[in-house]
RNA sequence: GCGCCCGUAGCUCAGCGGAUAGAGCAAUUGACUACGGAUCAAUAGGCCGGGGGUUCAAAUCCCUCCGGGCGCACCA
C-alpha cells in the first residue's frame, strides 16, 4: 500500500460522502494528498481533507471526518482511522500492508521513485558556462553541482534532457585574456583590466610550446591572436578536464561565435524589428523591452556598430527553441539576477511564455571559509578559489554534496575543514555510511545463511521498521517535488533522513541471527528491508552525483 | 532610490498553509565478549528579526519596518 494508492482509495471514499451532502467541486488525488504526521501517535498518514471541504458543505470539520473515518477504516491494508485536533484525519496501517513495500522497492530497483512529471518533455540546462578566460571559480561549482543534479533528476521524471555549456568565445574578455597571456609572455606588467595570477603565466607557457611558428618575428596583433586562438582551446580544455573530474559531463557545448558566423543575431533582431519591438535612438538599434514587462530598453546594437550584450541571448534562446526544446532553463550567480526581467520581456516578445518555456535560476553566493576565516578571492590578482580547490580540499563526493545541500536560494559558508574531516560530523558520510552498512549487513546475511528466499511483510512490525518504511514511501514524492521546485537539496536531505532511519532500525533489529540461531523468515524478510533500503540511498545519491560505496 | 535573495537552537542549515517548529555539529550523560561505534539512546538549548493583515489554521501567503548579501551601462 503505497500512499498514493491510498491517496486513490480516500478519493472515492471523499468522493462519495462529497456527493452525498450535496457537493458539487470536482475533488482530485491532489485534494487528498497525505503527509507523514510529525508526531508517530498520530499514525502513518494524514489528512486534512476535512477541513477543506467543511466550509463548502457546510458541515464542521470533525463531524465531516468521522464520517469519511468511518469508511476509510474499511479500506483494505488500513488497521485504524482516527479524528484528532480540528479535524484531522489519521490512518494507520497495517504492518503487512506497510511493509510490502520493501519488496516492492527491490524488485523495481533503480526504477523506485521515478515519475512521469516530464515525461516526453525536451528540457535544455544551460549551466556554468564560465568563460574560458580562467578557472572555474566557486559560484560556477555551485551550478556544476546543482545543475547536474537537477538534470538527472528532470530525466528521473521522464524529462528529455540536454546539459549546455555557453561558451562566451566572442567579446572583450577574450581579448583581454588574450592580451593578459601575451603580456604575461613579453614579461610585461598585466593590463589594467586584464587577468593575472599563476595560471596566465602557465597558460602563456604552454601556448608557447604549442605554437609550432617564431613568435617573435611577427606583428604584436599576430602574437595576440595566436594566444587568443590556442590559449582559448586550452583554458576551455582546463574547465572541461576539472568538469569532467567532478563528474558533469555537458551534452553540448555552444560557441557564441557561432550564432555571430551564422548570422544568427541579425536574424533575432530582425524578426523583433517584424514584431515593432525595435526602434532607433542616439545612434542606436533598441529593443523596447518596457513593453514586455522590463524596467529600461536595451541597447541590440550600439553606435559603434557593436551588437549590445542582449543580441547574443536573443539568437541564442531562438536557437534553442529551433532545437526543439520545450523548456529552457538558465541558471545564472546572483550577480545576474538582473538580467531575468530583460530576458522574460524577450521570451513574450518572441511570443513564448515567460518561466514555462524559459526559467532562470538565480544562485546565491558561496563563500569558503577555513579556519573559520573567509577565503577571500579576487579574479584581477588571480587569487580565485577554483574548482580544483575544492575537490583538493575536500573531494569529489563532499565537495558535490556540500554544494547541494542547501537551497541556491541561501547564500552558504562551506566549513573546507568541516566536509574534508572523514568523520561523523561530515553529513556525506553519514549518508554513505548508511549505504555501506546495507552491504555489510547483507554481505554477513549472505554468510549466515540469511537470503529473500521468504518475504513476510506483516512481520515488519518493530517500531523503528514502521518509521522506516514510512520514509522509504516519501522517496517518489519527494523526487517529484525537488523536480518540481527545482530543488536537489530535497534529495539530499532525504537521504539524511533515511540513512538516519536506517541506522536506528539497525540498532534494533538484526538481520543476521545471533550465535546459533536458527535462520528465520523474520530473517529473511529483514533483508528485504535491508536491501530496500540500500536501493533508495543509492538511487538517492545517484541524482546527487555522489558515489554510493559498498565499503568506506 | 529601484529590484532579487536571506534573517529559524551557540554554529551550519532544513522545514509542502496544518497538530507540541526539526536535523547535524558543538555541550552534558549513557550504550560495544552483538550484523562496522563513521553508530545509537537521553538531556539541554527557540518572542522562527520587529509590527500589522488574510485564514478554521501562518516560520510558510500579503503589507510594512529593521538588519545582511547581491545587482541596477551603448561592460560582458
Amino acid at each position: 500500500m503505497n500512499p498514493a494508492d491510498l491517496s486513490a482509495a480516500l478519493l472515492t471514499v471523499v468522493t462519495g460522502i462529497a456527493a452525498r451532502r450535496g457537493g458539487t467541486q470536482q475533488l482530485t488525488v491532489d485534494d487528498v494528498q497525505l503527509e507523514r504526521p510529525r508526531n508517530r501517535e498520530h499514525g502513518d498518514w494524514a489528512s486534512n481533507i476535512a477541513m477543506k471541504l467543511a466550509k463548502p458543505l457546510g458541515v464542521s470539520p470533525r463531524v465531516l471526518a468521522e464520517e469519511i473515518a468511518a469508511e476509510a477504516g474499511k479500506l483494505p491494508g488500513v488497521a485504524s482511522v482516527d479524528v484528532a485536533g480540528p479535524g484531522f484525519i489519521n490512518i494507520s496501517l497495517d504492518a503487512a500492508a506497510a511493509g510490502a513495500l520493501a519488496k516492492t522497492i527491490v524488485e523495481q530497483a533503480d526504477a523506485y521513485g521515478a515519475g512521469d512529471l516530464y515525461a516526453g518533455v525536451t528540457i535544455n540546462l544551460e549551466f556554468v558556462s564560465a568563460n574560458p578566460t580562467g578557472p572555474i571559480h566557486i559560484g560556477g561549482v555551485r551550478w556544476a553541482a546543482v545543475g547536474d543534479s537537477l538534470a538527472r533528476i528532470f530525466q528521473a521524471q521522464g524529462g528529455i534532457v540536454t546539459r549546455e555549456y555557453y561558451f562566451n568565445d566572442h567579446g572583450l574578455q577574450i581579448d583581454r585574456f588574450a592580451r593578459s597571456l601575451l603580456a604575461s609572455y613579453l614579461q610585461e606588467p598585466a593590463p589594467e583590466d586584464g587577468y593575472g595570477g599563476a595560471y596566465i603565466s602557465d597558460i602563456a607557457a604552454r601556448v608557447m610550446t604549442l605554437y609550432p611558428g617564431d613568435l617573435f618575428h611577427i606583428p604584436r596583433e599576430e602574437q595576440q591572436e595566436v594566444f587568443r586562438s590556442i590559449g582559448v582551446e586550452l583554458m576551455f580544455g582546463d574547465i572541461k578536464a576539472s568538469l569532467h573530474e567532478f563528474g558533469v559531463k555537458f551534452d553540448v557545448y555552444f560557441h557564441e561565435n557561432e550564432l555571430h558566423e551564422t548570422g544568427a543575431v541579425e536574424r533575432a533582431i530582425q524578426r523583433l524589428r517584424d514584431l515593432g519591438a525595435i526602434y532607433e535612438a542616439d545612434g542606436a538599434t533598441w529593443f523596447r523591452s518596457t513593453d514586455y514587462g522590463d524596467d529600461k530598453d536595451r541597447v541590440v546594437i550600439k553606435s559603434d556598430g557593436e551588437f549590445g550584450y542582449i543580441s547574443g541571448d536573443l539568437a541564442y534562446y531562438l536557437n534553442k527553441r529551433e532545437r526543439g526544446f520545450e523548456r529552457n532553463l538558465i541558471m545564472l550567480g546572483a550577480d545576474h539576477h538582473g538580467y531575468v526581467r530583460r530576458l522574460m520581456a524577450m521570451t513574450k516578445a518572441f511570443g513564448d511564455e515567460p518561466y514555462v518555456n524559459l526559467e532562470i535560476l538565480i544562485g546565491q553566493l558561496v563563500n569558503l571559509v577555513r579556519h573559520g576565516e573567509p577565503v577571500r578571492m579576487s579574479k584581477r590578482a588571480g587569487t580565485v578559489v577554483t574548482l580544483e580547490d575544492l575537490v583538493e580540499a575536500v573531494g569529489v563526493d563532499a565537495g558535490r554534496y556540500a554544494l547541494v545541500r542547501s537551497s541556491i536560494d541561501s547564500q552558504v559558508d562551506i566549513d573546507l575543514d568541516l566536509w574534508g574531516r572523514k568523520t561523523n560530523d561530515n553529513p556525506v558520510f553519514y549518508v554513505q555510511y548508511a549505504h555501506a552498512r546495507t552491504h555489510s549487513v547483507a554481505r554477513n546475511a549472505a554468510s549466515s545463511g540469511v537470503d529473500r528466499s521468504a518475504f513476510d511483510a506483516s512481520m515488519l512490525s518493530h517500531e523503528t521498521e514502521s518509521i522506516l518504511l514510512g520514509v522509504l514511501a516519501e522517496y517518489p514524492r519527494v523526487l517529484r517535488q525537488a523536480a518540481e521546485l527545482r530543488e536537489p537539496h530535497r534529495i539530499a536531505r532525504y537521504s539524511e533522513e533515511l540513512a538516519g532511519a536506517y541506522h536506528r532500525w539497525y540498532d534494533s533489529c538484526r538481520v543476521t541471527p545471533l550465535g546459533d540461531e536458527a535462520v528465520t523468515d523474520m530473517h529473511r524478510t529483514r533483508l528485504w528491508l535491508n536491501d530496500a533500503v540500500g536501493q533508495v540511498l543509492r538511487n538517492s545519491l545517484g541524482l546527487l552525483g555522489v558515489g554510493a560505496p559498498e565499503r568506506m
